[in-house]
DNA sequence: TCTGGGGTCCTAGGACCC
DNA sequence: TCTGGGGTCCTAGGACCC
């Protein structure tokens, strides 16, 4: 059977979804109709842009360029500061709503999730309104729009979805790859950066359908799979099922980018100890082990690189992170200036294989996580800065 | 006041084993 | 004065996504 696939996008997330809380709060202007972004701290050395108004666009204003950047192109900008608790609420609002019409659906990030509609008993016809449908109850019930793309896999409803925004329709059905896909440019395909088009273009690959019909073997040549798979997603082939069951992460991680640049090792240990406590705290509250540690760094002069650690049995409490941390931190570091410093955990698993006769550590281990435990606790009850490690007190 | 933060997947090379 | 070969695991780095 032919499938049908749905992909919902939020339109400029952040932004909009600020706009909405903002005149709900009575703020007069809607910033979706000015030259606006959602842009990070720029005293922090965070100032880039997260989310631009369809205005601040027209300025030729992108994702992820400085604020500074930003300003040059439009002068009269307004920045608005992200709410990620609310973008949450938000995301989650959403994503309940559309549940009502297929249990199929994946949430592919906070802002956009595929909906598997094959087989739910609505005809052809049907599915095209009920697309509209759900676009136009999204913007009643929740004052945003969302850009919805049919097709009949996960690759054409996601390429669809990013056809014309915002607050639109589209369908990229198999039978109109040819005309609606193939004189794309060839940085329009999903998963197609900077690095594969630059080697594409030079390949004189300059649009979709440009890929679809070379020889694949020639971007095997350069590629390896990778150009089995570019071929595939220009050609419109994607076997992928809509996973609805939430999967569980394969790292965590937290990372931050230093007020300035910095070789105090205090500090840096300051930092990595508040690390420690906060994705310590997601490792437990997603009820999981890790057994792979790694410092992530990003130096002065944006050089990045990481380290890692394998350990010997899983592990779930702030000390044993923090001590991974500190072992790896002096085998990494080669005291170079630091921009930006963060902790991955990997190998993450359900369940401490106990190993009681090997090591009587363990029972020590119990009560430490029990002490852990109570102390996540009062943590969630009255917020994190009440219980702080002794080295962070009396310390900026 | 240049360049965020959180993820996934892939690859190459080295260690180690049989 | 030769330097197998296959498999697995681990690490670091890179590309891409939102």
């Amino acid at each position: 059977m032919e499938r049908i696939i749905f992909h919902i996008d939020v339109n400029n997330a952040f932004l909009s979804w600020t706009a909405v809380k903002l005149l709900k709060e009575g703020y007069k202007v809607d910033i979706r109709t000015i030259p606006s972004v959602i842009g990070g701290d720029e005293s922090k050395r965070r100032g880039v842009v997260l989310a631009k108004s369809p205005v601040a666009k027209k300025y030729g204003v992108v994702s992820a360029e400085t604020l500074y950047q930003a300003r040059k192109k439009c002068p009269d900008l307004q920045v608005f500061p992200p709410d990620y608790y609310l973008y949450m609420e938000m995301s989650s609002k959403m994503f309940e709503y559309i549940s009502k019409y297929s249990p199929g659906i994946e949430k592919f990030s906070i802002d956009e999730c595929f909906v598997d509609m094959t087989g739910t008993n609505y005809l052809y016809d049907d599915l095209l309104s009920l697309a509209y449908k759900i676009k136009d109850e999204i913007y009643e019930k929740f004052g945003f729009t969302v850009n919805i793309g049919v097709g009949n896999n996960k690759l054409c409803a996601k390429m669809a979805s990013d056809f014309e925004k915002p607050n639109k329709v589209h369908t990229l059905f198999n039978n109109e790859i040819k005309d609606k896909m193939w004189p794309l440019p060839i940085e329009d395909l999903f998963m197609v950066g900077k690095k594969t088009s630059m080697k594409l273009r030079k390949m004189g690959l300059n649009t979709i359908g440009d890929v679809a019909n070379v020889n694949p073997s020639i971007l095997m040549k350069e590629f390896k799979s990778f150009g089995v798979d570019i071929w595939n997603r220009a050609n419109g082939i994607d076997d992928s099922e809509v996973i609805s069951e939430v999967s569980e992460n394969k790292s965590i991680s937290i990372s931050r980018t230093l007020i300035k640049d910095s070789d105090d090792i205090d500090y840096i240990k300051r930092i990595l100890l508040k690390e420690v406590d906060e994705i310590g705290r997601e490792l437990r509250r997603k009820k999981l082990f890790t057994s792979v540690v790694a410092i992530t760094m990003k130096t002065h002069d944006f050089v990045s690189y990481s380290k890692q650690m394998s350990l010997d049995y899983p592990i779930n409490s702030n000390d044993d992170i923090y001590d991974a941390v500190l072992k790896i931190l002096y085998k990494a570091w080669d005291f170079e200036k630091i921009r930006n410093i963060g902790i991955r955990l990997a190998n993450l698993s359900d369940k401490r294989f106990v190993q009681n006769d090997l090591f009587e550590k363990s029972n020590v281990s119990n009560n430490s996580e029990k002490v852990q435990e109570a102390i996540d606790k009062i943590k969630d009850k009255y917020g994190s800065s009440i219980i702080n490690p002794a080295s962070l007190l009396n310390k900026k």
